[in-house]
DNA sequence: TTGAAAGCGATACCAA
DNA sequence: TTGGTATCGCTTTCAA
């Protein structure tokens, strides 16, 4: 068994020229399909190839031609979290079905991982690299700018990109959530979500959030970001936490709907009527929203196409059609019944 | 802007050296660290390498030493089925930790996709593969055999594996699963999941599932297999559908958690107690489960460590450490509280 | 402790 | 339509 998979066969294309009886060039380019080859020529290559069951050295091939791989580095936070799970989900799909593969770097939210993950993907000849988020260590940075590939920033739009930016403007999407929610009638507001000791696009929204609440005559009574993964648990937890205080907390925000969602199912298993008693908005719109009996309050923002705006402008890039440097996806307001609307009231 | 992401900056060995006023060779030793220099040496090419910014060509180091590359390719059907998720986060996390990266293969759950990604993935000189599922292609099968690579399959344990292997018994889980329901007192029962035309885990675990129903005297009533995604709005739509037709189903099993909860919502809009009209059974254990108000029957299975795992297996073997060929990760069912109790009625 | 030469598997370029 | 030769960046091997 573990013979087995020793044994390495490896066959050259000088074998299969070999076998064929003709050059390796003239395999070579029968390999190809670039023509100047006779049918007959090609028929005897092919018939070879097949019996000895030929499969081409790609790493020979960037070498030989100096060319770049078909890799495509991307990076993304973390798995757990479903938002960046569908992100990932829409760029491989794009990428793949145009013959790139995606070389995946899971970076736990830490510029340190982000940039030995970087070191070491570069070392690959990539040709390009989709990265999450817009914050980068200094060396990271140097790295990146002297690649001299495409490069994609995701997720929080950077408008003096790397190279290319897509995504949304996170400060402007928890703004206009603050903003809803002071319409709303809402005055003191909680906050639960994580954060993990860097610059990111949560944290973003919530200072776009406070400005809204604050400037709209409400307050942020309490933040609280946790040390953990953003889903449905912390979002539990985490309400349980932010309401321990005692604190007149009216509404609560979320990081993301996963969250929302787990403070939903606290805030009832405690008795509490929604919106009645407290009200909840979560932000993403993730497919747990589509089943819900309320519906929850929401920011909608395309995480699948999301992925594939950004596969699509690598891919762009890389066969030197002209690109954009930014493109804000946009997101949407959903109203939702988990909160109270100030035309009722 | 795109000048910059054209521009080509690669600074290689034999600048440094040169820059260094060593050869080519001594430079690439103090590069491996391997010993046969001088500090003196040593401290003069670092130097130059960091006033370079060299960035190694791994390409050429997999080349010219006829070894295999750190990357390790890694197919899962897909992204949306959260399950997958977080396999690939097992995988991922521990394989990074070590130095290797995954190299990402959504296959859609088809043949197909699988087999022409392994082709790909194989012409770029992995160090190995982990495949999600036991079924693959004639083509994909003699590719695997003669790529001389480290070969894990997961998810679904094969007990005569490639090369190595690491999942449970779907068939028995699903045969659990029946004879718990059954041992409940049901016996008209409905399943909702998703199909694609492929054999996978989750067929044979509803053949399990059959045949301890039906051995049990029960009746696999009405069996949906949608065309979609396995998650909420499928799960709710789905049971929409099933019970459309008026069969009598007191219980339904479904592919995974994050279905039964759709089809619990569903229920509930109808207005239907769980478990007094209808029971409702999932399976996976996801982390949704954690924040139901009812703790929902279902199946533990251990995700994040079953891909560890097999990156785990993966390592070894390549590290030449002896590795057992297959693994049984096992699973246990929950009992919940969203299926009626024998012992209570 | 150091270096020169050969070669990994393919392609580019030029010649036939 | 074909084939020879140099070459990509690095490591292996052997010699100094």
């Amino acid at each position: 068994m573990s013979e087995k998979a020793i044994k390495t066969s490896k066959v050259s294309l000088s074998e299969v020229a070999r076998a064929a009886g003709v050059s390796k060039m003239t395999a070579s380019r029968v390999l190809r399909g670039e023509g100047g080859y006779s049918e007959n020529t090609r028929l005897k290559v092919m018939e070879k190839v097949d019996a000895l069951g030929y499969l081409p050295n790609r790493l020979a091939t960037v070498f030989a031609g100096d060319k770049s791989s078909t890799f495509i580095g991307v990076s993304i936070p973390d798995l757990g979290n479903e938002v960046f799970a569908q992100v990932l989900e829409g760029i491989d799909r794009k990428l793949g079905s145009f013959g790139h593969q995606s070389v995946l770097g899971l970076t736990q939210h830490t510029l340190e991982e982000e940039e030995s993950w970087i070191r070491t993907v570069l070392s690959w000849q990539p040709a390009g690299l989709i990265l999450t988020g817009r914050y980068h260590s200094p060396r990271a940075t140097d790295m990146l700018r002297n690649a001299g590939i495409p490069i994609v920033e995701i997720w929080d739009l950077n408008s003096s990109p790397l190279d290319m930016s897509v995504g949304i403007n996170h400060f402007d999407s928890g703004f206009d959530m603050g903003r809803y929610l002071i319409g709303c009638g809402y005055c003191d507001i909680g906050y639960v979500g994580t954060s993990h000791d860097t610059a990111n696009a949560a944290t973003t929204r919530l200072d776009g959030f406070c400005k809204a609440v604050e400037g709209g005559g409400g307050r942020v009574v309490k933040q609280l970001c946790l040390h953990d993964t953003a889903t449905y648990y912390p979002g539990y937890y985490g309400t349980e936490q932010l309401l321990a205080g005692g604190a007149p907390i009216e509404c609560i925000f979320y990081q993301n709907d996963s969250m929302a969602f787990g403070g939903l199912q606290y805030a009832t298993a405690r008795g509490m009527q929604v919106p009645r008693d407290i009200g909840i908005a979560g932000w993403g719109d993730l497919p747990i929203a589509s089943v819900m009996t309320k519906r929850l309050t929401s920011m909608h923002v395309p995480h699948l196409k999301l992925g594939q705006a950004a596969a699509e402008m690598m891919l762009a890039r890389l066969s030197n059609e002209p690109v954009s440097a930014c493109r804000d996806i946009g997101f949407r307001l959903i109203p939702g019944t988990t909160v109270r609307r100030a035309e009722q009231s």
